[in-house]
DNA sequence: CAAGCGTGCTTGCGATGTCAAGCACCCTCC
DNA sequence: GGAGGGTGCTTGACATCGCAAGCACGCTTG
């Protein structure tokens, strides 16, 4: 589906990372990454996907019910400040790939944030 | 594993049925059933793990992991307003892009819940 | 015994996951 | 301009998934 083509590709561009270096740091091969990233694989392993989950930032739930599998109940609760009235609540996984997001947009408008 | 070999096997005579009833009532050949009873297969479909728990009434996450496959969040925890100190401050305008961010990958992973 | 049905198991095969190798392309540097 | 390194993508090969079909063994019946 295309929905794990886009976290996929969200994730990787988010960390800036090439499909090589990928491949180095998760051992999934570039040659599948891409596949994957272009939608070409219907049911990937769940065990490739925790390692990109884990590497990107993304809940690894978020990629499996992505994939189309069923996701063992999921509702996980948190609490934040006042961003947090805005964000609602949110798990681990999100505050980090929050926090990464956000360094991926200062990193690009680089020069225009101000205080 | 055998982990798995032994639950699905406990699971299926516990409810009294034959390989041909279960295939009957999920959809998964009687041959499959088997291997899969058998440990011949490695990396069985969670699609299939999913609707054996439902029917043996198993905890799904017991089978993913029985499986070999990482579980999503093996614990619940509650992590809180750590965000804030973790983004530190933020824009009015950056604010709203985390928003979207999270909005973005939630809408991945929908409210499949009522369980 | 033969006929039949029910059981678990094996086998052959098409479809698909995953990778190593290679291609085409874009930059930079000498 | 060629050498070299990066990038994403494609291809060919092999292993595995998952099934339809069939096998071998029961067991009841007539």
């Amino acid at each position: 589906m295309d929905a794990l083509r886009s976290l996929l590709v969200e994730g990787r561009t988010r960390k800036g990372l090439s499909l090589r270096a990928v491949e180095q740091a998760t051992g999934v091969s570039n040659a599948y990454l891409s596949q994957l990233e272009g939608g070409k694989v219907r049911e990937p392993s769940p065990n490739i996907l925790h390692r990109l989950s884990e590497l990107y930032a993304i809940p690894y739930e978020s990629l499996l019910e992505a994939a189309g599998y069923p996701v063992p109940s999921g509702g996980r609760r948190s609490e934040s400040s006042r961003l947090a009235a805005r964000l609602g609540p949110t798990t681990a996984a999100e505050d980090e790939a929050l926090a990464d997001y956000l360094a991926f947009l200062r990193s690009k408008t680089r020069g225009r944030n101000t205080r």
